[in-house]
DNA sequence: GACAAAAGCGTAAACGTTTTCATGAGTCAT
DNA sequence: ATGACTCATGAAAACGTTTACGCTTTTGTC
C-alpha cells in the first residue's frame, strides 16, 4: 500500500491471492486469465476501492489520455463555449482536456506548448494566434503530437476546423448592400488573426462583387478592448458623407460600437444599421435586438473534439480532415434602409 | 533515447559522460555535483534539446503539479474569469489547471472528483454544487487531496474563499427600500446552491431589519435559463398591487427580467426599477444601464490560487484561511422612486 | 494413455525519473 | 605517513503500472 493510503495493483494481487501480473490482467482483461480470477481479483479491487495509478499508466502506456487546447482568452465566450463541448465530447472517449490562455502572444504560445508536451499531452488543439506558425505546426503533427487547428491557417495534410468566417461576413455585408446602403463602416478584430483577415476578406468580396470600392477609410480593424472600439466608432462617425451602416466584425465589437452610437445620438436602426458576428445576450436583448450572423459553439466544439479523436485513432489517424462551421444569418430587425445623416 | 525521437536523461548523461544519477543532480543542482560536471551537463542538455519528462517525474515525485477545478458550468462567464485568473497565477507557481464542469450534478462531481484523483492532482477547487457534501470535502482534504472550496459550505478547519453574495443582496436591497420600495420581486438562482440561499437570506435581512415582511410569493428562484427567468417574471408582473421594483439575484438572470419587462411594456426606471447583481455586458450596455452589485473575478481567481498554493505549501498548509471576497454597488439610474403601476 | 496444443499463472523487464547508499579519490591536520 | 574528513560520482532501488516470456497444468485428439 501506498504510504498516503492508497492501494496499489499489489494490495489487490495479495487480497486475491495472485501476482501483480495476473491482477492487471484481470482488471485489464487482456490476455490469458481465467474466468474464476478475473471475479476474485474484481472483487478484491472493488472491496479494497482500487484505482489505477493513472500516472504509472501512463508512463508505461505512453499515453496520458489527456489533450491540450490553447485559446487566446478562456474567458471570452466565444472559446469558453467551445472548450466546454470538446471537454464534454472528449471525457466521453476518456480524455480530458488541459487548456492553456495565449493572451494571443506567440512567445506565450510557444512556451504553452512547450509545458505541454513535457506533459506528454496525446494531443493538442490549437486556437487563432498572432503571427500564426504554420511549419510549427506541420512538425509538431509530424513529431508525433497531434494537432489539431482552430480557426488558423495551417498546413494541407493537417486536421482543422474553420467557422465561415468569410462567408459569414459576406452574408451581412449583402444583407446590408440589399438594403441600399453604400457607406458601411467596419470594425474588425485584429487582422492578425484568421477569423479577422477572414472576415474582412468577405466584406471585400461582397463590396466588389456589388461594384463598390473598398475603402480603407471606413474600416477599423486593431485589439477589441471596448474603450477602443468606442473611440474608433467615434471617429468613424465623423467621416462626411457618414456611414449609414455599422458593421460590427469581432464578437467583442459590438458593446463599444453600441455605445459609441448612443452617446451620439444615432437610433437604431432610424438613423443607422447595425449589424454584428456572433450572438450574445447583448445583441439579443438590446433595445432594439442586434442582427447578427453567428454560429453554433456546441458544434465547434464537439467537431474540434472528434477531429482530434479521429486524428488520435490508429485506423483513421492517417488521412487528415477539414470541417468548416456553416453560419446562419438572424434577422432582428436593427437593419433598416440608409437613413437621414449628416453629409 | 525514447522511440518517439525524444531525448531522456540517459541520453544527456551518455553526452556529458557521466552517470543518470549525476545528470539529474547536475540538472536539479541537487546534492553534490562538480561545478565543471554542471556545466558539461546543462550544455549536452541543451544541445540536445532535453526536456523532463513530466510523467515520470510525478511518478517518482509523487506530484503531478496539476491543480484540478470543478465548476457547474465553465461557459459561465463569472467563472470562466475567475478560471482564467486562478490559471494565470498557479502557472507562474508551475501548477497546470485542469477543470471540470459537473452540469451542476452531484453524480458527476463525484465523478470528476474521482477520475481527478486517479489523475493524482495535487489539489481540488471545488466551486458550488448542489447538495453540497461537506463531510466528503473533509474527508478528502484529510485524505491527502488539498481541498479549497469557493462559494460552496464547508467545514471550519478547510480553506475557502466566498463572495461576498449575503452582503451584496443586503445592499442591493437596502439601495432599493432606501428609495421608497416595499413590493421588491426577487428572481434568484437556485437555492441549492450557497450563492442562491446566501443572497436571499441577505434580501431576507434587509426587509425585516426596515420592518417589512418577507412574502414568498414574490419570490422565484429555481433554474437561471432564460426561458424559464421570462416566464417567471411574467408572473411576478400579474401579481396585484404590483412590484415596484425587481431584483435580479443570479447573474445569468438579467436578461429573461428586462425581456419579461420590455415584453410588457414596463419602462426602466419610470414604472419599475431593476437592480441586479453581477456585471455584464448587458447590465452595461442596456437601455437604460442596469445598475448592479458587483465583485472582482480576477480577484477570485488570484485569491483561490493563493489560498490553494498556501494550502500546499507544507509551511504554511496547516492552518487553514477563509477570504470572503467585497462586492460594491454600481449605480447607473436603473432604479429610482417606486412608479406607477397597475393595483 | 501418450502427445500436442492451449490455458493459466508468476517472474521480471520496462517506462524515465530522483535519491539513497556505497565507494574511491582527494584534502588536511596530526 | 596515517587517520579522519569531505567531495564527487556511479550503481541501484523505487514510484505503480503493463506485458513479453517461460513454466506448469489442463484440455483435447488419436
Amino acid at each position: 500500500m501506498a504510504k498516503d493510503g492508497r492501494k496499489t495493483i499489489k494490495d489487490v494481487a495479495a487480497a486475491a491471492g495472485v501476482s501483480i501480473g495476473t491482477a492487471s490482467r484481470a482488471l485489464n482483461r487482456r490476455g490469458r486469465v481465467s474466468d474464476a480470477t478475473v471475479i476474485r481479483v474484481t472483487n478484491a479491487a472493488k472491496k479494497l476501492g482500487y484505482q489505477p495509478d493513472a500516472i504509472a499508466q501512463s508512463l508505461r502506456l505512453k499515453s496520458t489520455m489527456v489533450v491540450g487546447m490553447l485559446v487566446t482568452d478562456l474567458s471570452n465566450p466565444f472559446f469558453a463555449g467551445v472548450i466546454r463541448a470538446a471537454e464534454r465530447r472528449l471525457q466521453q472517449a476518456g480524455y480530458a482536456l488541459l487548456v492553456g490562455n495565449t493572451d494571443n502572444d506567440r512567445t506565450r504560445e510557444q512556451q504553452l506548448i512547450d509545458l505541454f508536451r513535457r506533459r506528454r499531452v496525446d494531443g493538442l488543439i490549437l486556437g487563432p494566434c498572432e503571427a500564426e506558425d504554420t511549419d510549427m505546426m506541420a512538425l509538431l503533427d509530424a513529431g508525433d503530437l497531434p494537432v489539431i487547428g482552430y480557426d488558423r491557417d495551417f498546413d494541407e495534410g493537417l486536421s482543422g476546423l474553420h467557422v465561415a468566417h468569410r462567408k459569414a461576413a459576406y452574408d451581412a455585408t449583402r444583407h446590408l448592400l440589399n438594403l441600399g446602403h453604400e457607406r458601411i463602416a467596419l470594425l474588425s478584430s485584429s487582422v492578425r488573426l484568421s477569423p479577422g483577415r477572414e472576415r474582412i476578406a468577405g466584406y471585400r468580396q461582397a463590396l466588389e462583387e456589388h461594384g463598390l470600392p473598398f475603402r480603407e477609410d471606413l474600416i477599423r480593424a486593431h485589439q477589441s478592448s471596448m474603450e477602443f472600439v468606442t473611440s474608433e466608432a467615434y471617429s468613424l462617425m465623423s467621416i462626411r458623407p457618414a456611414p449609414t451602416a455599422f458593421l460590427s466584425l469581432g464578437t467583442r465589437m459590438l458593446a463599444g460600437t453600441l455605445e459609441g452610437l448612443r452617446d451620439n445620438g444615432w437610433r437604431v436602426p432610424e438613423d443607422v444599421s447595425v449589424l454584428t458576428v456572433g450572438d450574445t445576450d447583448l445583441a439579443r436583448l438590446y433595445a432594439p435586438p442586434i442582427s447578427t450572423v453567428t454560429w453554433d459553439l456546441t458544434s465547434v466544439g464537439e467537431n474540434l473534439a472528434e477531429l482530434m479523436l479521429r486524428r488520435l485513432d490508429p485506423e483513421t489517424g492517417s488521412d487528415p480532415r477539414r470541417i468548416v462551421i456553416p453560419t446562419r444569418l438572424i434577422d432582428r430587425g436593427s437593419c433598416g434602409r440608409p437613413g437621414h445623416l449628416p453629409d
